[in-house]
DNA sequence: GACATTTATGTGCACGTGCACGAAGATACA
DNA sequence: TGTATCTTCGTGCACGTGCACATAAATGTC
């Protein structure tokens, strides 16, 4: 294998200096034409790759990442993601990096709008948006292109808007998955709740809506004769879950079957062994540190996880890489759909542990 | 945050040079009792990390690492660690490392005796095994340990040995979590077939084994009624495998499950698709090709995955930084236990998508 | 005590990139 | 032609560690 090739060494070829070479390296400008397309001509000749190592030591300008979520509580779905940011940025330690985190309401499309609204007017270098609301999160994203600012989505992308990357995982495959899943835990003809959460001004989350899609899909596709009783479930007005849940437990109907699609898993767990209802397996999204412990517990059967810790890290590491060494970006990036039990939960790494 | 603590710090403090510091860093000898102790005293004081970067382009020794693990072929689980390791070995690309891969007959306990030994006598840095037979290991190990050579186990680890670690599944609990999935796919009462591998010699896998015990292990607790056809299977003797198989399905015995307890599943699924056999719920090990090609058909219903890129990457990555700049081992590891499905499939990353 | 040998310590360079600074060359305008 | 302005280009330093080499101190030997 040949010595590995050097800025000097294009420098040489070219017939200009390192300099030289540097500025057109990185679009810095202040080059004539002709050094330029000397250069370009080496540049296709030899795979010049930097050594990250020495750019990591010498890089010196400060980069401003504004990254925006919907509000979190510890241990909860959107907490893994900024602990999975947080950790791009511990490993890139030596990259100057300030970053503000902007968080919104995600049951209230006036709290999302008014965000998005204050995070446009700000100077920044790049973002990472976590989005729920369509409508709004296309109007920040017009603005942004037209500044050229760089966004890149976690947990979900969103259409007519052009990120450089997104990492989420493929909704409609979680639902159709799950469907699978729960039925292969009952039998046929029987009934199956489903818990979607409400939103405010008749919105819902993208995310809900393709998993509720994936899943009807499975039955359809393969027949099931299984009965789907939709609920819904308010995160806002949690006094109304407590009615919707008795309701549901006072029809008379048997219920030998739950799926959550979003993270509360563990309200519904807990609601059914404070009334001592048993026998319901139930089936629930994310690995909040509520649903492992009704996972452990027994009243989860199966969870679904879909790595925010990792969505979180490589959103912030690539764009850090995209600023920093120009690399090239994947744009499409579907995260794995991990299937917890309470067998295999205590080996389920939480990045806590893989750092990187 | 204050700045960060270099070399120099530490030698002004300790009232000595940084050549000094160097030496007691990385235990070279030649200091004098008066500035060890000086130095260890500004080291407690201060958290003293060396910057990787700065260390990565200033290494210049080269370290030998030899790699043993039985023969594999294209897209088999070996492999899978094998790639592993290489992606580690990219990603130090600045490292010099000769690495010599060893390989042996997982079936014939002389093989992997013979291969034992010839690695005993060669002269290196550290070593990473794949082990599979017991004694055999437990040989070598002696002897690295007398030469104070570190080695790193993946796949499983062996007892009496002193590793300096051992990426590996936890084999128990994979089988325990086999018969929780397997017994919710099919009816109490009914029979399931289980296949292990024979080896020459009367030995067997520490893997299969465990996997065993924790298959037989789940069904006692559970009080499951299933009935359990322990067969045998064969990688060396293949046309013997068409007799238990044939033997198997001629019995007039029903058999709505078959498990695998080692990564040969695709065999049995081909056999199944030949004799036009169906209905039958699979649930096998590992990842391999043949595996994921089978599941996909349906011929699986869940495959197994135990992660051994990340078993590999990490091993080669875990004695590089080892080697390099002594950082600390964290002795145990084991890894995650996938549940693989054909929706879920396509997600599951490769490591070839996810670098590091 | 003189010299040889061993042990302990300090000094200085290489690693390759990013970026600041200043020099040189080109162009404009009076 | 002389001066000012803008564009283009080259030079050189910083980053912090690993390690080779030179130097100084301590110890051993007769």
């Amino acid at each position: 294998m040949h010595r590995k090739i050097r800025i000097v060494d294009i420098a040489k070829m070219a017939g200009v200096s390192k300099g030289t070479v540097d500025r057109v390296l990185h679009n810095r400008g202040s080059v004539s034409d002709a050094a330029r397309i000397a250069i370009e001509k080496v540049l296709e000749q030899v795979n010049y790759k930097p050594n990250i190592h020495v750019s990591a030591i010498s890089l010196k300008r400060r980069y401003k990442i504004i990254v925006t979520t919907p509000e979190f509580s510890p241990g909860a779905y959107w907490e893994s993601i900024h602990n999975g940011i947080r950790h791009a940025l511990e490993e890139y330690e030596n990259v100057k990096v300030d970053y503000q985190v902007f968080t919104y309401n995600q049951y209230d499309v006036y709290s999302c709008r008014e965000t998005f609204e204050k995070i446009a007017g700000i100077e920044m270098d790049a973002l990472i948006i976590g989005p729920t609301f369509n409508e709004e999160t296309v109007n920040l994203c017009k603005k942004l292109d037209d500044r050229d600012i760089p966004y890149i989505f976690v947990d979900s992308t969103i259409e007519d808007t052009s990120p450089l990357a997104f990492f989420s995982a493929d909704h409609y495959v979680c639902g159709f998955m799950i469907a699978k899943l729960i039925t292969s835990l009952i039998p046929a003809h029987t009934n199956i709740a489903i818990f979607q959460a409400v939103r405010t001004g008749d919105r819902s989350a993208n995310t809900t809506i393709l998993r509720k899609k994936g899943f009807t899909d499975y039955l359809e596709k393969n027949r099931c004769s299984n009965l789907i009783l939709s609920i819904p479930f308010s995160v806002t007005e949690p006094e109304d879950n407590e009615m919707y849940l008795s309701h549901l437990f006072h029809s008379q109907k048997d219920i030998p079957a739950i799926v959550v699609l979003n993270s509360r898993g563990n309200y519904i767990a807990n609601y059914l062994a404070n009334n001592h209802i048993e026998g319901v397996k139930m089936i629930c999204m994310d690995l909040t540190t509520a649903n492992i412990e009704a996972l452990k517990k027994g009243q989860i059967e199966y969870l679904i996880g879909q790595e925010p810790e990792y969505q979180g890290f490589y959103a912030m590491k690539t764009m850090l890489e995209y600023l920093i060494f120009k690399k090239p970006v994947e744009r499409q990036n579907y995260v794995q759909l991990d299937i917890l039990t309470r067998e295999n939960i205590d080996f389920y790494k939480s990045f806590n542990n893989i750092m990187y």
